[in-house]
DNA sequence: GCGACAG
DNA sequence: ATCTTGTCGC
């Protein structure tokens, strides 16, 4: 029973998601609440958290958490605080938030335990906000539960509400000229539901900010903006690349069982063991703003091969479905309603 | 059966 | 989301 978050809930399941999220969707505020939103500047901001979660490839269950607060404007690192969690349910579009969210709100509070003075007061969240099919994405998730300013940043377009990545969008992108050129991204209801952004004069690929919690829709465009040295946010960027980085570390190569992976020709298979400090040796757990150690970080070596997929294909699974079908290995779906 | 599909 | 190697550009 090594795939408990694998196979798609049933219907009952995603008809009390949909409770959760319309029940939660009315505490949002999709509007500016803190003052530092008002400044042109944003003096008074210092502190900007982001968060990701990364997966061992093979395993439908660990899964690396990160939170990080980086100092603003300068864009540092001043707290990390990455962790192994046991996913509990699978990926559903739609649906993102109940297998994350759980996780980024545990983060949340250990922050507020240990380093309350770095409590971030926006985060940055990898998906969206209100650009959602029930207009609550993860990033209004995680605002509502623990009423931080969020903004929902994607990197794929979600085609809802009558939006779609098609001819007439692409041509949308290519007049996005330099960075924090924008077009706004309008529901069939006449909504905007969120803008397309270019965050880097050298970035093709927009990115899709929308409105998480207490902030607006163009005070979340511009901050998303500035946090930009790349095509991906900051504090979104060191949350993934610490995540992985943290579970390439940890489990190396092997994600899961050794004797089931692929077999890579003949290639040498690397003896691959953790080098020094062993796993009961965090290496950064909660480390304070020093944050000595490597700091890689910010490299202006960012690879990424001059042409794109012209589609973002997905392999579309290998079409097997190994395992049985007993869906819910254990109750315990929804957390407490209240 | 076919198209969609945030992460 | 994950894996993967080289390659092109500044």
């Amino acid at each position: 029973m090594a795939h408990a978050a694998a196979e798609r809930p049933p219907e009952e399941t995603l008809s009390l998601w949909k409770g959760e999220q319309a029940r939660l969707k009315a505490r949002v505020v999709d509007r500016d609440t803190e003052a530092w939103q008002r400044d042109p500047s944003f003096s008074g901001l210092q502190k900007v958290g982001g968060v990701d979660v990364s997966f061992v490839k093979g395993d439908s269950v660990r899964a690396c958490a990160s939170l990080v607060v980086l100092s603003y404007p300068e864009l540092k690192v001043v707290y990390e605080d990455s962790r192994m969690v046991g996913l509990k349910a699978p990926y559903v579009s739609g649906f993102l938030a109940f297998r994350e969210v759980p996780f980024l709100v545990e983060l949340v509070q250990r922050l507020q335990e240990k380093e309350p003075d770095l409590m971030p007061q926006v985060i940055l969240v990898d998906g969206n906000g209100v650009l959602h099919q029930r207009g609550f994405g993860v990033a209004c998730h995680l605002g509502v539960l623990t009423e931080l300013p969020c903004i929902g940043v994607a990197k794929k377009l979600l085609q809802v509400d009558g939006l779609e990545n098609n001819a007439l969008h692409k041509e949308k992108i290519v007049l996005l000229q330099a960075g924090g050129d924008t077009f706004p991204l309008i529901g069939s209801s006449g909504t905007v539901l969120g803008m397309a952004l270019r965050s880097h004069d050298h970035s093709t690929k927009p990115l899709y900010v929308s409105v998480g919690h207490r902030i607006s829709l163009e005070v979340a465009v511009r901050l998303t903006h500035h946090c930009c040295r790349f095509r991906i946010p900051e504090p979104i960027r060191q949350a993934d690349i610490r995540s992985r980085e943290y579970i390439r570390r940890t489990l190396g190569q092997l994600g899961v069982a050794p004797a089931q992976r692929k077999d890579r020709s003949q290639k040498e298979q690397r003896p691959n063991a953790c080098p020094q400090g062993g796993p009961g040796a965090p290496a950064d757990q909660g480390r304070p703003p020093e944050c000595h150690g490597r700091d890689s970080s910010s490299d202006p070596k960012a690879p990424k091969p001059g042409f794109q997929k012209q589609k973002d294909q997905q392999l579309e699974g290998t079409g097997h479905q190994e395992d049985s079908d007993l869906w819910p290995p254990s109750p315990a779906w929804v957390q407490s309603p209240p």
